[in-house]
DNA sequence: AAATAATTTGACCAATGGTCAAATTATGGC
DNA sequence: GCCATAATTTGACCATTGGTCAAATTATTT
């Protein structure tokens, strides 16, 4: 949340908490409905605004979901930032942002879903520049947490660098984290695959990738029980829930 | 390309033989626009049918797209299970689909967007149930070639059981594959990762997986460019393009 | 309190997914 | 070949909805 700029003037800051409000109220909808079960009309009544004041803010309902997608997608590049102060074994800290990942997608469920529509070009089209550049620069934020901690690791010596380069180690985990976890909402699969805790198949997946990578120390190497206790009770304390899981 | 059923009337080999057409411009104007940027009087227009003729196939413009993706869905298994005929290692044959699923998405470069779009249920919900059960039914046969496999590997001891079971490993596989192939359409993350052979991208990202699951023999335990030249040139002949990448 | 500026509104428009009665075409009997 | 009936195709029409903008409302200034 956050807290209102006192350098802003009256109107701007109401200007401001009022695109927060549609935000909300469209992200609400958005998980409840998906993309096309919701109309402006609708949302401009639950935020008690007329259709023209949405516009005022957004150029098109898609520049809209861009920006619940950003606003989410900055939540997750922070967890990302947070997840890498993690004192600890660079595995252990690549560990702590898997962490980060599954708190992310545990508060935002719908989050891949709708990012999946925004990789659409007739779809982000639609949304205004300016939006698109934010998006994309909270992206790379995650990226970028990601990509150091693994040049730290090669620079270590944790990470062998005559494998991959640093950008194929740190496209692997990206790509096993994003495909787990839209993978891992997919009904079918998850009968199937007999997955009970979703977030758990992430991680393990994660760990197989880094277990792929040798990156030390493997899995079978070291308690990483001990290192999950630490990440969740440091980094995440809110979500303690894990720790039966972990 | 299915070869006319000389059992069904010549009314019912038209029938068949239209769908086919309006699926065929369907599919062309989803690679070139995406959903939104096409209307279903465009597509009457396109193969010279009027709009009500096209709702005699379709309940609606979702259940013509999840037509197109089954279609495509289709071939992609029909790959998967002729590349598990491959002899050799269960670890080769697991190679053997890796190109098997890169030689599809060549095919089809624009089917994981739509089979994203798939996954929201708003979407989904509006097909008929028939083309439902058809789509499951295909990503089905794609899940069991792979699972098939890893079983098979487990029974024979190229890939230990004490780690993960064989539905996690399939799991894993299905879902870095997957990522890697939506990671690998973001222009963005091309350029920071470096990526210049895409496919190449997704076969190393599947490689890091097996690894990390131990599937022997390892990737530094083995010539693995003399087992993918006879993938190439005995599973698909028609992908001899590779040669070079591979 | 009046004049001016800024903001909000909702009637309105255009585009489009979907329907269905009418028109057209095919079939069968004589 | 012709008529009657059945099957199929059509496109005018409808309802919904994303988006616009002149008019109404509210806020600010003088």
């Amino acid at each position: 949340m956050p807290s209102p700029n006192p350098a802003l003037s009256r109107k701007e800051r109401e200007f401001i908490a009022r695109e927060e409000l549609i935000l909300k109220h469209a992200r609400r909808l958005l998980l409840e409905k998906g993309f096309q079960a919701w109309n402006m009309e609708q949302l401009a009544e639950a935020v008690e605004y007329s259709k023209g004041t949405l516009y005022q803010h957004f150029s098109s309902k898609e520049d809209l979901v861009l920006g619940v997608a950003t606003q989410s997608l900055r939540q997750r590049a922070d967890l990302f930032e947070k997840a890498t102060t993690f004192q600890g074994k660079t595995r252990e800290r690549c560990r702590a942002i898997g962490f980060a990942c599954c708190e992310f997608a545990m508060a935002h469920p719908d989050y891949f879903h709708t990012d999946m529509m925004l990789k659409s070009s007739s779809f982000i089209e639609k949304a205004s520049a300016e939006r698109q550049q934010a998006h994309a620069f909270e992206g790379m934020r995650c990226w970028r947490a990601i990509n150091t901690i693994i040049i730290e690791a090669m620079a270590l010596g944790d990470l062998p660098k005559d494998r991959v380069t640093a950008e194929q180690a740190t496209f692997a985990l990206v790509s096993v984290t994003v495909g787990s976890h839209i993978m891992g909402q997919e009904p079918n699969l998850k009968v199937f695959a007999g997955i009970k805790d979703q977030m758990q198949a992430v991680r393990l997946n994660q760990d197989l990738i880094c277990d792929g990578l040798g990156w030390k120390p493997l899995l079978h190497e070291h308690d990483y029980r001990a290192t999950d206790l630490r990440i969740l009770k440091e980094i995440f304390p809110s979500a303690s829930k894990w720790l039966k899981a972990a």
